[in-house]
RNA sequence: GGUCGGUUGGCCGAGUGGUUAGGCAACGGUCUGCAAAACCGUGUACGGCGGUUCGAAUCCGCCAUCGACCUCCA
């Protein structure tokens, strides 16, 4: 079910001008949108889930207004240069050396990695998702296009793009706000630069060294793509020269994203994207998420707390969940009490959907049932505010939960369209889904559940309450929980 | 050092020139054999100091403080 009556007052926070603007496709109906994908040398972490999930609720947002949206998200495969204290090396290459595996053999592991983590978030396929290993041809066309307009220049096997040059024609630094000439009295010079006229020149191919294994023939010698190359390329592969929305995170908008508006400037003819949205970066504790620090937490051991700044594990959609509970352009930060607070508020929403099922219906209704469809697209489309549409699921909850208690009631045909506008928001764009079928799933487990609630209750008739408990008791060791309402209890998996 | 962004009640976290954010926790009550769940009620928060204004937590200035980026990073 799509709206598109709401199309129109869609805004979104535009990096480039720091300001929220009314969103206008550049082809009426069509969307395209693309953001920079995982580096795949690693096994995905928290880092990774925050634009996955960002831009996976932008894109099923879009979606759900009608558009039809082409969605590329890359996965960055040919490795980049690693910048530690001594020369630079690749970091797939450095990680296959160290396991003597393929380097394509990583790429593929983690980008499967990644895929199933992503998957277990509930974070949507993009349309396409291309891999700049398989775009060395269009990465080194977009070379010879900025070399053919005098903006590149080759060195020691080497083509880098001329900073200097392309800002006093264009505007280096627009979309960070940076000038160019304060960057360059305030940084240091680093080692081994000789090759670059200037310090801020970037690489659009690097000359591989001998031991440098991931490498591509070319004109200027065996190598591999700049580190900005790869997005310029696919971006106007899939999307065209000129698209709508470009995504990613902060930490990339300088200099990645910086890089990327003048290559395209320059091999295009025009900037890429029309719409930057960049997502916040989380903490943990109050504090940066690093390797060095320690606090490093990868998904796999969030979803099975093994890591000890976990006091439990924590599931996928509790993860979703807490990541929507604040504003993608905040920072949010993961501590245990944030996480088990998120936990339980989730599953509150959760009980409310299935409560849903099982309302009755009465010849009134005392909500408005259209306020609550208004405030949900109004924060979704006052640039994304997933926690105001998440504060609205909560209302609506305690409607839901008031009316199950017998204190309110609402009519059949207004309980279809709750149903249906649920479904809407905290299912499709949301993307928040039931983790275990609990009160479905298994026929016959319902069937036996029934019959324990059964003899539970025959046991309370006879008021002995020691058997009724012990049944309880001994359900809920085994995960069921046991919920007494007016018209007898219902029970749920955890 | 430069650029940018935060600082909201016990915790998380929206928002806004004057009217309830929301969740979690806490407390009181209803219901219950008990408990859980659910429902009802309670908290009067916006870093500090000035200024603008009839009125500011919301606008401006200064200060403090935290963080991000400037170097691989989502």
């Amino acid at each position: 079910m799509s709206n598109t009556k709401y199309r129109g007052i869609f805004t979104v926070y535009n990096t480039l001008t720091r300001q929220k603007e009314r969103f206008e496709p550049l082809h009426s109906g069509h969307v395209g949108m693309y953001v920079c994908g995982p580096t795949v040398y690693g096994d995905p972490h928290l880092g990774h889930a925050r634009p996955a999930i960002t831009f996976d609720v932008l894109f099923r947002y879009l979606t759900h207004l009608g558009y039809k949206v082409r969605y590329v998200r890359n996965i960055t495969d040919v490795g980049h240069l690693e910048n530690d204290a001594d020369e630079g090396e690749d970091k797939i290459a450095k990680k296959a050396r160290l396991e003597e595996l393929e380097p394509m053999e990583i790429a593929q592991y983690y980008t499967d990695r990644y895929h199933t983590f992503m998957d277990r978030l509930n974070v949507k396929r993009p349309s396409i998702e291309p891999r700049a290993s398989g775009h060395i041809i269009e990465q080194l066309q977009v070379v010879e296009e900025i070399l053919a307009k005098g903006y590149a220049y080759e060195s020691h096997g080497s083509v880098y793009f001329d900073v200097p040059k392309y800002n006093r024609d264009y505007q280096y630094g627009k979309l960070s706000g940076r000038v160019l000439d304060d960057l360059m009295s305030s940084t240091r010079d680093l080692d081994g630069q000789e090759e670059k006229r200037s310090s801020f020149d970037f690489a659009l191919w690097k000359n591989a060294s001998p031991e440098h294994i991931m490498r591509w023939p070319s004109r200027f010698g065996d190598g591999f793509p700049g580190w900005h190359l790869e997005c310029t390329a696919m971006s106007s592969k899939y999307l065209g020269t000129q698209f709508d929305i470009h995504g990613g995170g902060m930490d990339l908008m300088f200099p990645h994203h910086e890089c990327e508006i003048a290559q395209g400037t320059i091999a295009k003819g025009h900037e890429p994207a029309r719409y930057w949205m960049h997502n916040n970066m989380i903490t943990i504790n109050g504090q940066k998420m690093g390797k060095s620090l320690g606090n490093f937490i990868t998904l796999e051991e969030f979803f099975t707390g093994s890591h000890r700044l976990l006091a439990s594990a924590y599931s996928p959609m509790t993860i979703r969940f807490f990541i929507l509970q604040a504003h993608y352009r905040s920072t949010v930060d993961f501590s245990n009490e944030a996480l088990q607070a998120a936990e339980k508020g989730l599953q509150r929403l959760m009980d409310a959907r299935a409560t849903l099922d099982k309302l009755k219906t009465g010849a009134h209704t005392n909500y408005d049932i259209d306020a609550f469809e208004k405030s949900c697209y109004d924060a979704l489309s006052d640039d994304l505010n997933t926690p105001l549409v998440i504060a609205a699921l909560f209302d609506a909850t305690k409607a839901i939960n008031t009316i199950a208690a017998g204190q309110a009631s609402m009519t059949a045909d207004d309980l279809v369209r709750l149903k249906g506008l649920f479904e809407r928001f905290m299912g499709d764009v949301l993307g928040l889904s039931t983790e275990v079928a609990s009160t479905g799933g298994d026929e016959k487990l319902g069937e036996v559940m029934q019959l324990m609630l059964h003899l539970r209750s025959e046991a309370k008739a006879a008021k002995n309450f020691a058997l009724s408990d012990q049944i309880r008791d001994e359900l809920s060791k085994l995960g069921f929980v046991i919920k007494d309402g007016k018209d007898g209890a219902t029970w749920e998996l955890k």
